[in-house]
DNA sequence: CAGTAACCGGACAAAGATATCCTATTTTGT
DNA sequence: ACAAAATAGGATATCTTTGTCCGGTTACTG
């Protein structure tokens, strides 16, 4: 239902609201949300164009959030690297229909239009915040960086 | 959201729905849900294989459905072509979690099970049967083929 | 039984998403 | 200035999805 950018994306951004005053470097980030290295460039890349995290380089740079997560949703983030597509035209490209879907579209963008309200109302930092009772997202300090 | 495969699935599934009983021609088909024909015989193969049409070759054959538009979910339809893959398990491929899913996932998941709810609940008939004020779905009456 | 209508299914082509590699370029510290 | 740390980004490889082609098989009709 999503991408696997997209997937990558957000893991990087829960990674990166941990600590968000500290730049992480791209390696520290790819071991701990295991996205692949080179690809995890790309990725965040697409977040930087967004203006969701930035990047320094040079010796103690790295990516830190632009954000707060508090302002930041899942929605937000998903948009920046692989959009959910809304049915907004009848896609038999028949003209006729103007912005009136059948009732087969119709029903399918309501729920892609549920999806983005959930997406919308989800913040970083409720994500963050949550309960976790059972040792969830292992971006946490579980994984932190040795060095630190 | 979902695949250009489903999506088609669901147009020539609509278009069958309509006169259920006479068998349909792939040509007949193809012009009318704008289904590539070549790539259409492969939704079909699908969709026969999952039993939700019959095909018969020859002389007068053609593609039926084979169950009643009142029990054939959008669901059914997808699930047959191309499964909405619900996350069951930590894609982190922590093992730790099991089947507790982070709340990053948690939240994803559920979008993703709401999504399948109201596909669940979306019969054909449904479809078929709103008021479609607005000259809906174009595999009704309007694009029926010209020869019969 | 021959001809024709129709689907079957494997092989192949094209496009997009995902992943990798390698060489810049920027920044900091000495 | 120089070396080291770090991202930038273009070129390329791989995989999946989508789309095409074509000979084979089944079934009806006369």
């Amino acid at each position: 239902m999503i991408s696997q950018t997209a997937e990558y994306a957000l893991r990087v951004i829960a990674y990166l609201s941990n600590q968000p005053e500290e730049p992480r470097t791209t390696p520290q980030i790819a071991e701990t949300t295991h996205v692949p290295l080179p690809y995890l460039s790309k990725v965040i890349q697409s977040l930087s164009r967004a203006g969701l995290v930035h990047s320094r380089r040079g010796l103690h740079g790295g990516i830190t959030l632009v954000k707060q997560p508090e302002s930041l949703s899942v929605y937000d983030v998903i948009q920046a690297v692989d959009p959910l597509r809304r049915i907004t035209t009848c896609p038999l490209g028949l003209e006729a229909h103007g912005t009136n879907l059948c009732p087969l579209h119709r029903r399918l963008d309501d729920a892609f239009l549920h999806v983005e309200q959930a997406f919308r109302q989800s913040t970083i930092a409720d994500l963050l915040g949550e309960p976790t009772e059972s040792v969830p997202f292992d971006l946490s300090p579980l994984h932190a960086p040795k060095d630190s």
